[in-house]
DNA sequence: CTGAAAGCGCTTACAG
DNA sequence: CTGAAAGCGCTTACAG
């Protein structure tokens, strides 16, 4: 017998001489099937290599079972253990988990989210709250379930699984102060269509004006999210009249490309100036001197967000936005300025 | 007028006043609609938020313009930058990419498979050529068109776009080598289910056997690829009491970890022992010493694989591996041993 | 426990 | 340039 080289329930219910109908519910339903039947069903499953059409099941059922997850960058380990852990508890509900990343624009956010819809996804895991308002349209008048990830918000109307940016780098900086800094700048990522970035900025900017004089805020540079440019942006903030005694990072890549850089100019860290970080990633404690920085609860925050998306769309609660602490974690890279 | 919330081609019709059969070539095909017809479906679909169903479409239509990749992690750089050229060669073509991952399993491996055939792909990328039966068969059995990258061997069976792993290992190894090194070690990946682990444990084996005595290769130890693991091998090698000259790591995540542990053990690098790495991704600079280590052209590789990916699936051409050379990037991590 | 049949949202010859 | 209609592979009441 010739076998098709892509098998459908038909080609299934001819081998195991029974209906599509029985197929389908030996697939779905094990228990409503007869055992032999089902024993006789799964090896002809087995025999064709027969997977089941993901489209003719969605169109049939209504339902697909896969949820979508849009990631600003898979470049860095930013995002990749929540992601891991988001993964990893669907798949105890059997959820697939599809992904896609947009490279900080919003354009392609919104272009991958309807394509993630158009492949069949239930829900969605987004990053960060800034959203083009095509991007907003789309997800209110297409009633897409979805949650919110790496930021927090007291807003009702959005499920947010994340942490307070704008708290997290205000504590790092009333740290950087307690320590005696006065002369103060920031390497920060770019702010537009980006709220992680633009809180983490606002909050430097809020503590050192709560602090108050002589406390400074000389210089706050934006970049993208590299190595290269962390460094960049440190040797251009060394080479101004007023240097710094201590560089606050919107990210653990930006700072480490400071720290390389620190390094190639023959600039001592923490002696000549401190660096800080944010997001506690590999990274930090790759680079030496080790990175002081702000810790995210990746892991944790993953797995709420997957619990709160299968909440949404398995039940009719409401479930509550959960906010995460952050934490910092003291190395080598901050110390109180020379005397 | 009430909006669907998950509107249909049959909407978009009744709003623009047409057969879906027009709708659907607007979408498809819009040279073959009247302008004006075309712009009052464009404006029905804009004000429903019209989304085509991927099952429909791929049940009517049999293909469904996307393709799967499967890597074994995200959690690490190692695949990011040719994943990232991948998807941007194939957005070109107006592919979509869906990603997955197997942690370095092989049933899972087999799983994501099915999963993303299931959901429509029309061809794969896969990571390397060790594969369990079962997942050959089925890739066999459904003559499922796929491209085999990171690394390469004479077999024209199989479609790869990648590099020599046995050849890269060995030639990094024989420069070690010709740089002194006679007792040496290597910090590998877990060989089992992974070809390009263990055909780097070959290279290092064979380049040791053919440079002849007093050349020794004191250990092989296999861990998975992490810092801390990297670090844990590492301590354990540098124990022993006969200590490695210079250590060849089977990747730069385990090396860095190897450099960090040395560190804090006061052991001084490359004046003490030396490390290589493999991979060349952002860490190999970030650590320091920095690293010596073998480049892989990742982008390159990526672009080629989904240029090789489309060509089998648009064209009848049958299209040849592509082999590409690596190159050892010399950095601080590697010197001779003392006299 | 099993089967016949309707219908999910699309595309595409076919006819005009 | 446009429309009516068949059919893609599934699931699921309904009937037995």
């Amino acid at each position: 017998m010739k076998k098709p080289v892509n098998p459908t329930l038909e080609d299934v219910a001819r081998v195991a001489n029974a209906s599509t109908a029985t197929i389908s519910r030996a697939i779905n339903t094990p228990d409503k099937v007869a055992p032999e039947t089902r024993l006789r069903i799964l090896n002809a499953i087995r025999e064709l290599g027969y997977t089941p059409h993901s489209g003719g099941r969605a169109l049939a059922s209504n339902r697909s079972n896969t949820v979508g997850a849009i990631i600003p960058t898979m470049a860095n380990a930013m995002f990749a253990s929540g992601l891991q852990s988001f993964q990893e508890e669907l798949a105890i509900a059997g959820v697939t988990l599809l992904v896609a990343s947009t490279g900080y624009d919003g354009k392609h956010e919104f272009s991958q989210i309807q394509s993630l819809i158009t492949h069949g996804a239930d829900g969605l895991l987004l990053i960060g709250a800034a959203r083009l308002p095509e991007t907003r349209e789309f997800l209110a008048l297409r009633q897409i379930p979805y949650v919110v990830s790496w930021c927090y918000k007291p807003d009702p109307k959005i499920l947010f699984a994340g942490f307070d940016n704008h708290k997290a780098a205000y504590g790092m900086t009333m740290e950087v102060l307690r320590q005696g800094h006065r002369k103060i700048a920031m390497i920060a990522g770019i702010s537009e269509g980006n709220d992680r970035a633009s809180n983490r900025i606002k909050g430097v900017k809020q503590a050192i004006r709560d602090f108050g004089s002589p406390a400074k805020l000389l210089k706050v540079m934006q970049t993208p999210y590299s190595q290269t440019k962390g460094g960049d942006a440190f040797a251009n903030l060394m080479h101004k009249p007023t240097v710094p005694t201590a560089i606050i990072c919107g990210n653990d890549v930006l700072a480490a490309g400071a720290i390389v850089r620190a390094r190639q100019l023959g600039i001592a860290i923490p002696r000549d100036v401190s660096i800080t970080g944010f997001d506690d990633i590999d990274i930090a404690t790759t680079v030496y001197p080790t990175l002081t920085t702000v810790r995210v609860p990746q892991r944790r925050m993953g797995r709420s967000a997957a619990r709160l998306l299968l909440e949404l769309l398995t039940t009719d609660n409401k479930p509550a936005s959960i906010e995460f602490e952050t934490e910092i974690i003291f190395r080598e890279s901050l110390a109180p300025p020379p005397s």
